[in-house]
DNA sequence: GTCTATAATTTGATAGAC
DNA sequence: GTCTATCAAATTATAGAC
């Protein structure tokens, strides 16, 4: 992996914690074995580094989705696959949505990384749309309301786990109201 | 208001914008129109700050919601009233909800801070299972698990909206998933 | 690409006067 | 309760050598 690549790595735990303001180049250059200035080689300024993390976040997340008519043609129910992308970014790293946790902070963003958050947003509910589309034909009229909906609660019970340090929390909210 | 008080609610608005880490003692001071030597008087640490905002925060959004019960004796729907009022905390406040907000940041908070929060999300779901229960008095066991899945859609529809800009969006997943 | 060195600012917190 | 003064540490960022 490359130092470039390191960096990000590094950078998305800890926005994944704490936020935007929970890491600094020094931390990061700390983590990685380099100093803080050459993490500024690769990234100018913060928010182009945290603009390049949400990019690529989004970009990966979505890759990772596959299409919804493809899950769906080899017998998996697209909403269940969506939400299970969730529970692992929960469970296994034990951590927020990077764009859910920026997304709340979207008022003090700087504005690249906000257009990033739009846009991670954007793609998730078209995504979601084409999937309750597919699930339920005869409804698509409520299909981008459902998938509001739908990222909506996996966003909130990412956050009501993370508070209650409970993932059981997560896989109830999910059982309640998705299955 | 006494200074304690002010202080409180220029921090709120702060945290309830960008989190733990958006705000400062001299922001704060500056604001209210002292020094952050003299918020020190008040709150001698941040920690200390913060959680008190966190107490009083969720005393205060209890306090407002009333009781279930008495709610559905006046022919009102508690969910409804519930969901309302975090709708007037998005769209009349224009911010987060305070706890929603921490509570993706847990991971990094203080102690203090984050038993505030997780206070918070007990006392609510407590409520909300109430009020489930109330409304459908058929299907109690279920009660918990539908007030987890209520408080995350809410959340998570604050933070979507915030994220795209758009206050609709809360709306759009409250419409598609409560009413 | 990575380093040393450093600038300019901000941060949480304290001591002590009034 | 509020102030001045101050501290030690951390922050984003840049200049210039290797």
């Amino acid at each position: 992996m490359s130092k470039k690549q390191e960096i990000l790595k590094v950078a998305e735990a800890r926005v994944r914690s704490g936020g935007y303001n929970n890491f600094s180049f020094r931390d990061i250059a700390d983590e990685v074995g380099i100093k803080s200035a050459s993490v500024h080689y690769h990234f100018p300024t913060k928010e182009n580094l945290a603009a390049e993390l949400a990019r690529q976040y989004t970009d990966r997340f979505l890759l990772a989705l596959g299409k919804p008519h493809e899950l769906a043609n080899v017998g998996k129910d697209p909403i269940a696959v969506y939400g299970a992308h969730f529970r692992s970014a929960l469970v296994n790293d034990k951590k927020m949505c990077l764009c859910g946790m920026l997304g709340a902070e979207s008022d003090c963003l700087p504005d690249d990384v906000r257009y990033e958050i739009k846009r991670f947003f954007e793609r998730n509910i078209s995504w979601l749309e084409q999937a309750h589309s597919v699930v339920n034909v005869d409804d698509k009229a409520n299909a981008r309301a459902k998938a509001i909906a739908t990222v909506s609660l996996l966003e909130g019970a990412m956050m009501v786990s993370k508070s209650l340090e409970d993932n059981g929390i997560f896989d109830l909210a999910v059982d309640a109201s998705l299955v």
